[in-house]
DNA sequence: GTCTATATGGCGATAGAC
DNA sequence: GTCTATCGCCATATAGAC
């Protein structure tokens, strides 16, 4: 263990050296702009905060907000990456502990509760905003890393038999469009109890939804008529 | 001499005509208006668009938008509440036609499948826009009068015992929350096949999740008799 | 009711010292 | 890398003739 004393001379001397001074202070300063930008646009929106907000309440100065990420849509952008980075690190994480399609659905709704209890910020500026609006070149968010991931867990459950086999978009949509949608009713504040207390009833019904084995319906296996 | 009587009678037809033609050039120029703002708030975003834009595409001028909506954000309340009230309409229709929880159930899906086809922008204006960040007083969407509606729905479907009993917003969302999330895939481009093709297997997903008799039969393949 | 011309403010972005 | 001061534009909104 470091006595303290030495321990805050080591950081004086860090914060001294002029390379490693600037460059901590530089990291420092970057996340600090992207906390607040977070802060920021998933209370108020992106077109209703001005880069002026961000600089007031980060407490650093324009000049380095440009310095850093060049523009407002940069900002935006790199705050963006950033969050869906997280968001998948935690869906990867799902997928590696639990086996079977039904755990893997279950954790990962668990794991969008949580999010959106702990960090609701987060979970607002990925499921809410409209990207497209200030990011026009973004493909739209069904598309990015987290969302694939959770469309792949559904095409292995048909692949291994445990999903009935219906349209890919349809299993996927159902098993975690509820959950999505219960998301955001807590985000907008018109739910009575907090989401855990949801979660398995949650979990069960997304299920029942998707599940091929306890009635094991034969509908689907039905010759489509065309029209 | 013309008679005072007549005199009267035909200055009051001239003024009744000019008035009556006012009136009418405004109404027409105001749902022009408002056709162009739902255009292009559904395209390009709130934001994004100028009032210079709408006054560009619907050919009328700057001051008589500001008469007759008073500024931006009202006319984007009046269209948000026409495009809501129409919807409404529209889920009375299918809540009077069908009797029964799941018929009802089958019937909002379809409603919103077709509207979303039909009549992509209202869809996305109304699910997709983040109606608070340029409507602060507004309440949050899930509690608009359609989505009440279905709410109702799930609550009927529970007290008649067609639903199981779980708890109001899980069964609702479950209800729809999938067939709302395959919405949003059409209006991102990112489903192949149209809306329509999807529309019997969601139903049956979204009526396997809430259902209280688990086996639950393919209503939509059996051929509906007149009683 | 409709129009054109104009006012006003705040925004994103830059310049250049340190 | 960080800062302050400032620019230029374009947005919403208004004034006032017709």
């Amino acid at each position: 263990m470091i006595p303290l004393i030495l321990e805050r001379t080591f950081v004086r001397f860090l914060l001294m050296s002029t390379v490693v001074n600037k460059k901590l202070r530089g990291e420092v300063l970057r996340q600090r702009v992207l906390e607040t930008a977070l802060e920021l646009f998933s209370t108020c929106g992106y077109f209703n905060t001005s880069i002026h907000d961000i600089r007031r309440e980060a407490d650093v100065s324009i000049g380095s907000i440009y310095h850093h990420f060049g523009n407002k849509e940069a900002l935006a952008k790199a705050l963006y990456d950033e969050l869906l980075e997280r968001m998948d690190a935690g869906l990867r994480e799902v997928m590696e502990r639990e086996r079977g399609c039904r755990a893997r659905c279950d954790g990962i709704i668990a794991f969008m509760f949580r999010a959106a209890t702990d960090d609701p910020r987060t979970m607002r500026f990925v499921l809410e905003s409209r990207h497209r609006e200030f990011l026009p070149d973004e493909p739209p968010v069904c598309s990015s890393r987290p969302f694939m991931r959770m469309r792949e867990c559904i095409e292995q459950g048909i692949a291994s038999g445990e999903v009935c086999p219906i349209e890919v978009p349809v299993a996927a949509t159902a098993a975690f469009g509820g959950a999505i949608r219960l998301v955001q009713l807590h985000l907008d504040g018109v739910l009575e109890k907090p989401l855990s207390r949801y979660l398995a009833s949650m979990q069960d019904a997304a299920w029942r939804a998707i599940a091929s084995d306890p009635p094991a319906p034969a509908k689907h296996l039905i010759k489509e008529t065309e029209e």
